[in-house]
This record gives C-alpha cells, sequence and structure tokens, in this order.
RNA sequence: GGAAGGGUGACCGAGUGGUUGAAGGUAGUAGUCUUGAAAACUGCCGUGCCCGCAAGGGUACCGUGGGUUCGAAUCCCACCCCUUCCGCCA
C-alpha cells in the first residue's frame, strides 16, 4: 500500500505512474473520499471531546465527594448524578452513532481505493506497454551449438525422468512426476543454491565482484510453512488474482504461490531493531499456482505446472540499503547461473511488467538451444515499503524513530533452470553433463 | 476431535466499571559516579489518525467485531488466535 500523505501531496504523479503500469486508480475519488473522511473524524473527535469533558469532570467531583473519601474507589451512585447530565450523554452519543454510520461506508471504500493504487516505478524502470518492452541489461555466457537439439521434454522423455501422463490420471494437468537423476538433479541445485547463500565468504565475493557496498551477512535457510492465511496474503498484496490461487476448502487457509509469501509476512506487526537488520531469509517451498490464463501455453514439459520446488531469497532492511539489497540478490542470481554456466540474459523489466507492489524488476532468463529462445527462471523485486505498510513490519532505528522496513525478493532456484541445463549440458549421444559445481551433490555423477 | 487456560506497550508482567495511555520490571536512551568499563543512582522513553510551518494540540487504541452504560482494558455476546493436557497421526 502507498502512502496517503504522498498521493496528497503528488495526485498527479501518482495518475501518471499508475497509468504507466497499466493500473486503473482513481485518485480524483480517493482524494475526495480522504477530505470526507477527514472531516468526519473531525467531527467525530469533537463529539469525543464533549464526551471526556463531561466524563472527567463527573469522575473527579465524584472523586473528591465526602463518601468518595470515605472509600475512594467508590463510584457515584445514579441518584448523585444529575438527570440533565444523564440526558445530555445520551444526546451526546446520538450524535456521535451518526457521525459513525456515515464513516464507516466512508472508511471501506477510501481502503479499497487506497489499496487499488500500485507502487510507484524507480527511475530507470522503463516505461512499456508489454512484456515486449522489458529492456535487455546484459547478455552473459556463450550459446552452445548443436546440429539438432532436443527439448528438454525430448530427452526427460527418453530417460523416462518425467511422467505427465500418469500425472494427469493422478492429479490432473500441469502436474508431473520427476523421476530418477533427474528428481535428484533438482534436489542437487536446491542444495547447492542453500549452500551459497548461507556461505558469508561466498557472499563477500559476489558482493565485491558486482562492486556492492553491502552486509554480507549470511542467509538463513527455512522451511517454511506452506499455507498462508487470507489476511496475510493479502497484506502481502499477494492474494489477488484470486484465481490463481488454491484456496484450502472450509478453512481461511491459501496454498502459498512463492515461499516469499510466507517469508514476507513473518515479521508482520513486529517492530525490529535496526542492528538486526539485514534480516534475510532463504526459503526452500513447493509453490502452488493455478496458472489460470495460461491454457495451451507452455504445455510441453515442466516449464510450468501448478506446483513446482523453489528456492527464494527474502530481505528485510532499512531504506537506506535496500536499493543495494535489491542489486546484491541480482548479483547473487548471476553468480549462480554463471557458476553452473548456464547461457542468459538479464532483463530490466518495463513498468507494465514488473507487477503492483513493485518498483523496480529485473528477470533473469535462460537461454534454450531447442526453441532458440529465453524462458525466465528468476525474479528480483524490489518492493521499497509498499508491503511494510500494510504488514506493519517496522524497525526503531538508532534516533528512536520508527520507521517501515523495506522488503526485498528474488528467486534463488526455482525447476526451470533445469530446463537449462538439460538442454544447455546435452550431448550429441543423448546423455545429459552434469554442471562442474554440481557434481559433489550428485554424488560424484558426471554425466546422467 | 475432547477438556482447560489465556491474548495488555520492543519484551516480561500488574490491573475486574469512574482523571488508566495504562503499575512494576527488562531492554533502549541521556546523564551522575569512574582512568575506562561494569555496577549503582537519576531523567527520558507506546503507536495510529486528525489539526498545525513549527512548538504543540486533539483523538483513538489493552486479540477482532458488536452490545450494555452518563462512563468499559475491566461487564455481556459472537468470532479469531495462542498455550497446555488427553485422543489420533507423520
Amino acid at each position: 500500500m502507498l502512502d496517503i500523505q504522498f498521493i496528497r501531496d503528488n495526485p498527479d504523479l501518482v495518475k501518471q505512474k499508475s497509468k504507466e503500469k497499466s493500473f486503473e486508480v482513481n485518485i480524483d475519488r480517493l482524494l475526495e473520499v480522504d477530505k470526507i473522511r477527514r472531516d468526519l473524524m473531525n467531527r467525530k473527535d469533537e463529539a469525543l471531546r464533549k464526551k471526556n469533558e463531561r466524563q472527567s469532570s463527573i469522575s473527579h467531583s465524584a472523586s473528591v465527594s465526602p463518601s468518595a473519601s470515605l472509600s475512594p474507589s467508590a463510584s457515584p451512585s445514579p441518584e448523585e448524578i444529575d438527570a440533565n447530565f444523564i440526558n445530555e450523554g445520551r444526546d451526546n452519543k446520538k450524535v456521535l452513532a451518526d457521525i459513525e454510520a456515515k464513516l464507516k461506508p466512508i472508511e471501506d471504500e477510501y481502503r479499497k481505493l487506497l489499496k487499488a493504487v500500485p507502487n510507484m516505478p524507480t527511475e530507470d524502470t522503463p516505461v512499456g506497454a508489454s512484456e515486449a518492452d522489458n529492456k535487455v541489461d546484459l547478455e552473459w555466457g556463450e550459446k552452445p551449438k548443436f546440429k539438432a537439439p532436443k527439448s528438454h521434454w525430448e530427452i526427460a522423455e527418453t530417460k523416462g525422468w518425467i511422467d505427465k501422463e500418469r500425472a494427469s490420471k493422478v492429479s490432473g494437468s500441469r502436474f508431473a512426476y520427476l523421476k530418477g537423476d533427474f528428481a535428484l538433479l533438482s534436489n542437487s541445485l536446491m542444495r547447492y543454491g542453500i549452500d551459497v547463500l548461507t556461505d558469508e565468504a561466498k557472499l563477500k565475493q559476489i558482493a565485491k565482484k558486482a562492486n556492492l557496498e553491502v552486509s554480507t551477512k549470511p542467509f538463513t535457510f527455512v522451511l517454511p510453512p506452506l499455507m498462508i492465511r487470507e489476511e496475510m496474503f493479502d497484506a502481502m498484496d499477494r492474494l489477488e488474482p484470486r484465481e490463481d490461487r488454491y484456496h484450502i476448502e472450509g478453512t481461511d487457509l491459501w496454498l502459498q504461490g512463492s515461499a516469499e509469501h510466507v517469508l514476507g509476512s513473518m515479521h508482520f506487526d513486529e517492530v525490529l531493531a535496526e542492528a538486526d537488520l539485514p534480516i534475510r531469509y532463504v526459503g526452500l517451498a513447493t509453490s502452488f499456482r493455478q496458472e489460470a490464463g495460461t491454457y495451451g501455453k507452455d504445455t510441453e514439459g515442466i516449464a510450468r505446472l501448478h506446483q513446482f520446488e523453489k528456492l527464494e531469497m527474502e530481505s528485510l532492511s532499512t531504506p537506506e540499503t535496500s536499493l543495494n539489497e535489491h542489486l546484491f540478490m541480482i548479483a547473487i542470481q548471476e553468480y549462480l547461473m554463471q557458476s553452473i554456466g548456464l547461457p542468459y540474459r538479464k532483463l530490466l523489466k518495463c513498468t507494465y511488467d514488473i507487477g503492483k507492489p513493485n518498483a523496480r524488476g529485473v528477470d533473469i532468463e535462460v537461454w534454450l538451444p531447442s526453441q532458440e529462445k529465453y524462458l525466465e527462471t528468476h525474479t528480483a523485486d524490489y518492493m521499497t515499503d509498499y508491503q511494510s505498510r500494510r504488514l506493519k513490519t517496522r524497525f526503531k532505528s538508532a534516533d528512536g524513530s520508527l520507521q517501515l522496513v523495506h522488503i526485498n525478493d528474488a528467486t534463488a532456484f526455482a525447476q526451470r533452470p533445469l530446463i537449462g541445463i538439460l538442454e544447455n549440458f546435452q550431448t550429441e549421444d543423448g546423455e545429459v553433463d552434469i554442471p562442474e559445481v554440481l557434481v559433489p551433490y550428485m554424488g560424484g555423477k558426471t554425466q546422467i
């Protein structure tokens, strides 16, 4: 959620940036409702002030009355209170009830309109109207040349690594059984990512290479709950669109769609100490998505499933350090891809594509030789205080003031890099070489 | 699923209708003392919203939402959450 004061001060800017992100917002109505709301609040405060004055007068007189002095805690009996006084109180109560009745729908509308306003994109976010306007920031690695490159599902099918036919029998479309060495490779990839993220020496090395002034505090590995309460999901601004989420019938719970959802909300309604920041987590979680509106898209292989393993970075930091946290997490992503040896490109996402809570977004896409195109494997989200405002996650700064933390997240590994490995590391005779850094995790196997 | 207990400020924890935004403690912070540190002692120290250039003022908030009352942290109702024990189970 955006700061209302910022919207009051910069209505035209907010309108423009929201439009650039392709979000329908009604800033004029929001400010109008805001004004009505404040006016009603003032009137309510006025009525309450009257009530308080009356109460303190009766409380005071009760405490100094002779009977009260005998027993200080004694209350005045109704007979001791003047009838006019009681009637006045009743009148004031009616006035209050009247104002509150008017305030309720205004508050609801205000909140709904305010929640609808997206985060403001950073200056360097390209303005765009579709994914096509994302800016290629960097291409890394050499694209391998094959006579007849096989797709990942062709390789996996031959090897018996992916069984979607039986999965559809058991669970429906967009599910898969991952089997044998391929399933082990998935685990190896995650384990490798965890080892990098929890190794301070390695993080130091990455920060230095990226030339970033940033803490090298290691990430804490977390296995989070996979279900999330609706209130938390909404506060993260990740509940919508609900059609893409799975709701657990008869409960208040939803299946999380990324460890980001359950890691970012961990410190809901907490005040953290500045000395503890940044707080960094790396969470491994099976993530669930309905993939509504993607019928017929990426139906082959494991590019788009209802359920997949994902290792996710999450960082809570001060506003001053959050941009570097974001850049650091991107540097980590690149290190992970480079150390495996996967050719990729880095995209600076445009205003259309970054998403509602984002101020900035970067994607990494792996090269797929079989299709001669790139496939998104990583995202890094720069969120500023947009999520923490509703999560009420704050920190007490050294000067004693309370501030909202900045929350950022980024993919470490999902299962899509496996697609990249199969395709880029395939051999002419149908085998798959294991990237060197993953060999120890595969029990020493160099090829599968 | 059965039974009981409980949700109060960064944390612990008093408080069962009338100046209670809320005792006490811890932590934090400023100082005294000290060569320095610790200890001890003293002062300060909740958050949201509204008004104000500011100083400051107003108001709300003791899990959430209703209700009773001139007046609610305190009484009533509903809901949510947590803990413990029993049962079941990985």
